[in-house]
DNA sequence: ACCTGAACACCGTTCAAGT
DNA sequence: ACCTGAACACCGTTCAAGT
């Protein structure tokens, strides 16, 4: 292979390869399954030919996160707050749902990134236009951003339901009688429902500055 | 010692022991840390010999979440739905925040066990004396639950803080307009008042049934 | 019933050596 | 600049043996 201008190819390696594989390999067989020495024999190459690209276990997770967030489609510049709230929330949700075995790594990890601010730029930005004191804004941010940190867990099965996890029969043999009352709705979790119905909730309460 | 009573103690080894020691090794040295070996070494007794109580590494680790769920006090049977709600949020906040290394293990796993329901027959109980209908309840509970789980590990530095993590300058460098505009209160993060923010929130949706 | 220790099949990472 | 392989200090867990 001839050297090319711009970045050379060099070896078959390169940090974008190493985070492709990587993201794959969670996807195929869930985050515990991850170690630098399975992702360096995918790639056919020495395990500490890695360490080369990506500064280490927790670094290559890290990059992992950073590539989904990076996926999450910028909402259209929509004057309506509501519009733009909701198109991001949903987008944050569908970049999660397309890899639901690495969404915790997003969404339990503290991105030092400067790719993590701009779902934050996205948000902040309708909010100051609608008038939102600088204060109140970060405040609603962040309480949306706990809500949906919290269901997208929950949805990608690495949350407590609380009760979703027991089974129907169980639930009614509980004992504890509001738990037996409501076990028909506790043993099911339409989740789309109940994204929609807190979502709703945190946008109402920020409907006015 | 002489032989006691009811549960003989054997030797010095029991599934309490073993998850107290567990509990203790979290908070000392963060989870990441906690090994088989290294819980046993602490112990004074050879590695295998935890698993005649405790069935593996993950089950260990299950059974110092639901230690944690359990040492949630129950609310005091208050007539105010809104008051048995806060309190029961405020006394998941303090349980969590007095172990937070060990807190993802509740905020992250899921529960099997019937432990995790009594906090779910507190919440419960009190919206359908109210007169929420079953399926709202439900909806409600998941929603709040979905909020505390997504502000707690926050909290306890497990979850991204979308600009928390970065420092005022550098926010104000970004480049990106909101984000520099908001910046002072970006750089910051008063849990406190979050927490109380958005719990308002939740509980203000859920005033009426 | 409980405890032990050797053994197996793994880990992440350092370091010196190669090209 | 990148890749390699040996080596170090760990893992969780199975299994056969002890008491």
């Amino acid at each position: 292979m001839t050297t090319r201008r711009g970045r050379p190819p060099k070896g078959v390696l390169s940090r974008e390869r190493i985070l492709l594989a990587g993201l794959a390999m969670v996807d195929e067989e869930g985050l515990a399954a991850v170690s630098m020495r399975k992702l360096a024999r995918r790639l056919g190459v020495d395990p500490m030919s890695l360490y080369n690209h990506v500064d280490g276990k927790d670094a290559l997770l890290d990059g992992i996160a950073e590539m989904l967030l990076a996926a999450i489609p910028a909402p259209p510049a929509d004057p309506d707050l509501r519009e733009t709230m909701s198109a991001l929330a949903h987008g944050f949700r569908a970049a999660m749902l397309g890899h639901p075995r690495a969404a915790p790594l997003v969404l339990t990890r503290r991105l030092a990134s400067i790719t993590a601010l701009a779902p934050v730029e996205a948000v902040l930005a309708p909010l100051l236009a609608a008038g939102y004191p600088p204060d109140r804004a970060v405040h609603g941010l962040r309480a949306v951003l706990a809500f949906l940190v919290g269901t997208l867990m929950r949805e990608v099965e690495a949350a407590p339901t609380f009760g979703g996890a027991h089974r129907l029969a169980e639930l009614e043999r509980s004992g504890l009688p509001a738990v037996s009352a409501a076990a028909p709705y506790l043993a099911v979790c339409d989740h789309e429902a109940e994204f929609e119905f807190g979502l709703r909730i945190m946008l109402d309460a920020l409907a006015e500055p």
